[in-house]
DNA sequence: CATGAATGAGCCTTCATTCAT
DNA sequence: GATGAATGAAGGCTCATTCAT
């Protein structure tokens, strides 16, 4: 990956943009030509960069992570200690509502991913705002990390609902949100 | 399906069994032929059974819905109103925990389900419970039916991620419950 | 077939009735199940009445040709040489466009029948026809049995065609017809 | 279908070599797996080529139907006027014995071509074919175009009959000719 | 004998993956 | 490196035929 090619990396590149489109769209369960088409290449390509669909998947899935890591980073950085978990939060649900890859990664979506605990790189900036709200006495005392990861992926899943809407989404949030509060 | 023979019947319901045993295990796409294996059973008489693999399927969902209704159904008529809406949610989620088709039926698994909205059978208990959840005073009066729903499908998602736990369960489900209290 | 007990008897023809309007409307590759249905009893009441269904085919075929015999044979006995065989043609072919069966006999349907080569049965009354025709004058002598024989198959195939109507079928017959006269 | 590779086209070809063999053979009903055998391919591939089986048969009728439409044009072109009808439809029914396709062809086979109508291709050069044929004098006045397709569809059924025979053909076809002259 | 459930080979079709070009 | 054709293992489903009841 170190000394690709030009064309080589712009091909890696348009196979994760169309990759990422359809699996938003479709789900994981997309085929591997309709990426391929959707990036215009052929199907062999996407094979010589991933060599297997899953490899497309577990790269999607990073690239996602790390976005979702460095948004809750920044967050944790600047953002006022009180909303910024919430607001992390109410992030990554909308986020799910425009693309199923969103819920599908915080359920456990790619094998690797799961495998390799990678998903575990999300906790650490998320721990930081959850240690924070509680310091700043938005959130009780008593709520763990586990808790806020299960309710993230579960309120991801649920934005992938039929009858989603952000009013919806915000009064189910709300709940959740006032459960957190002390 | 009254008059069904004595073999017909043990078969229907080895298939039935055998059928939620795979569901619940690896989810609504595990394939009809591993059904039929797990039942002892060659491929066509699962299909004689259930014309299609959608109509195997809605069976499940369909008795796993009566069940859950059933359920909903003796709380709201003999428990504590105060406490009736969190257990049956709690009896979701743990079936939910146990069995993959639970958390899909929430969502939205199976076709027929959907399509026939056969799904809001749920709603009537449900409304039920919430009502009288609030006529008591136990659940806050801005929380609809609607929010219910939504949390619970999610809940029950997230009760099939990997580190859930009896005891993670506990404390992401009072949180959701604290959500909802006055 | 010959000590048969009254209801075998009964079923026997009940089952051969329902097939002959079964394979009529849908052709010889209609299903064994739905003749069983239409004749009201089990799909295994016809396997043991015709161990195959080209058996029961065969049967089918072997009565229609009995049939067109007889009819052949009344023509040829009773009626006006000069018009016999053409009144003969026409009834085959009339009886074709009602039922897909009667084409796909003549085409040679039931292996069993074209290999016991029993549509030969058809050859002596359809010959009689033929020499009194010639007799009479209504004829060309240089006229075989041979392209008579073909000329009803291809009639008759040509009756279930789309568009086929009486007067259609008037007007080919018509210039069939024309083409044996002298 | 312009730029395809050596290697696909070849296999294009082989594939519908095989198709038009076996179902000239079997007819239209023998199975993909056969054409795919006797191309010496795997099955995908002819999937890959023709998405349906439909596609397959329509495109082996297309071919067919156009090898035809092209042999009338040209009759219609430059043949005498009086004989280039009957020498049309002897070629059809020549191509019938020889292969179980130009019947079902005829008969309407193809899904496609039978609802797309194309098979009305057909009717353009026979129409003209008929019409010079009776400018020429060849063939009576009162003979329609419904018939002779009618008659043109019966032969080439009839050419599949057992005891088929180039003999039988003349003298069967001569009595349809002399039918339809004045 | 009748019943109708069970069987299982066979059909069409899809799709991840490989490999010749 | 890119291409896209070829592969072949499944998967869903049908239906003639068998056999326990």
């Amino acid at each position: 990956m170190a000394q690709l090619r030009a064309d080589a990396r712009r091909n890696r590149e348009r196979i994760l943009a169309a990759a990422e489109e359809v699996f938003a769209e479709r789900g994981a369960s997309a085929s591997t030509e309709e990426v391929a088409a959707r990036a215009g290449v052929a199907i062999g390509t996407v094979f010589r960069h991933f060599p297997t669909k899953d490899d497309l998947l577990a790269a999607i899935f990073k690239a996602l992570l790390a976005r979702l890591v460095s948004e809750a980073g920044e967050l944790a950085g600047s953002g006022d200690p009180k909303t910024a978990l919430f607001a992390f939060f109410t992030r990554v649900v909308e986020a799910a509502a425009a693309r199923r890859t969103v819920a599908e990664l915080l359920t456990g979506g790619g094998a690797d991913l799961r495998l390799g605990g990678a998903l575990r790189a999300l906790d650490e900036p998320l721990g930081t705002l959850l240690r924070r709200a509680q310091e700043a006495g938005a959130v009780r005392e008593d709520v763990r990390l586990e808790e806020v990861r299960a309710l993230l992926a579960a309120a991801s899943q649920a934005a992938l609902l039929a009858g989603w809407t952000p009013e919806l989404q915000d009064r189910t949030l709300e709940i959740i949100f006032r459960g957190c509060r002390p």
